[in-house]
DNA sequence: CGGCCTAATCACCATCGAGTGACTTTGCCG
DNA sequence: CGGCAAAGTCACTCGATGGTGATTAGGCCG
């Protein structure tokens, strides 16, 4: 609620959780990254719905009064998490080509669904809160999934270089589409390993996944 | 758990809910027809954070008790609630052309995807369904997205009549592609009314962006 | 050494959730 | 009319939750 104490991300995690000490003791900074990490483990884990004060502070082994001291309650741990999830685009999926040239528009939308995908299959959190995002709406997690669309227009930004979109083609909207499949694919994925009668558990599978959208994607962007 | 109390959801739905008689007193179907519409409703409106014993029980107007008496509990009351969204598919998503030719497989998925969209558009349960499945993965939910797969899956084998498939094109996995996009985009619609700096909020552009769908959708099927 | 700021914990509250057993009411049938 | 099974309600336990005020414990500095 109030987030007069509210810690940003960078500070917390300057302190890289420290694995090697288990109770440090007395150290404040320390306890806070340690909140910080339990918060996102347990919201990785077993998502929202494991997500609370007493749970978070069972995990950080302190007491829960410290979240509301250090992150003025849960709405401020969720926020402090989000400010540190701002970036995730591009810290997660990267700006490479993977060897291979982009010649078309089409190239690299293809592209951009087997980063973005991959990036979600590897990072759980960020998965958690995609589906967080969509069971219901706040002000976090309004601000999330703003950076995060940010984020995909910058990476789109950066990569095209020379490329020029499509004359008659609604980039904007076709880019969503192509994002959305990914999404929808990997969340999937996870829960129910299929999706529409299509297998999506092994990686071959989602290889099978990845080369439908990729043909879409192509074929769309003339 | 148990289930020898459990009635079916064809049982429950011949009683029409009765909205005449607040409280007919002493009805058994009724009653049993009460809870399970507090139930669809509540989970409808609330998602399943709002759904519980307490909850429905209070919204039905009758004792918690009755819902283990008649369900055996709140997964029995999921089960009948699921049961009767087997169909969905098939019963929500219309079979016709709507007045224009399916001259290619490409146009039968625009069709669908078209359709599909609109059908979840108008079920807040659906919707809220689709979200249950992608945050935990339950045999309820499981058999629920088996059913809706079929569903689609016979949906197509009976739109397509003559329309062959094009030749090295992997149907299954396009169609779940194209599923994939739409059903994102709606859900992603209803929370945040945007996806990917897309806009989803009035008609006009949601009819943008099923137009991106039903580009891609006719460009993949060659 | 002693005080003091602060990290951290303890003890507690109200509330809500699932679940259960005992109870009361009602209509029906002999 | 009497009883009996079914429909429905009550009252409770138990555990977990979010949230708060008072209290303890520890390090640092004069």
């Amino acid at each position: 609620m109030t987030a007069h104490m509210t810690a940003t991300a960078a500070e917390i995690l300057e302190t890289p959780a420290a694995p090697e000490k288990e109770q440090p003791v007395r150290d404040r900074a320390q306890t806070q990254a340690r909140i910080f990490q339990a918060g996102r483990a347990l919201l990785a884990e077993g998502g929202f719905r494991a997500f609370g004060v007493n749970a978070v502070a069972r995990k950080a082994g302190c007491d829960k009064q410290l979240i509301y001291r250090y992150f003025g309650g849960l709405d401020g741990l969720v926020d402090a998490i989000g400010e540190d999830l701002a970036g995730w685009v591009t810290q997660h999926v990267p700006e490479d080509q993977g060897g291979r040239f982009l010649l078309t528009y089409g190239d690299l939308m293809e592209r951009l669904a087997e980063l973005y995908g991959d990036a979600l299959r590897a990072d759980p959190l960020m998965r958690r809160i995609l589906v967080w995002e969509l069971s219901e709406s706040s002000p976090h997690i309004a601000r999330m999934a703003d950076a995060r669309a940010k984020g995909i227009a910058q990476w789109i930004e950066r990569m095209r270089g020379s490329l020029t979109p499509p004359k008659g083609g609604d980039t904007v909207a076709l880019n969503a589409v192509v994002i959305a499949a990914v999404q929808q694919l990997v969340l999937a994925a996870e829960t129910s390993g299929s999706f529409a009668g299509l297998p999506l558990k092994s990686q071959k599978e989602w290889a099978r996944a990845v080369g439908a959208v990729a043909r879409m994607a192509r074929a769309a962007y003339v």
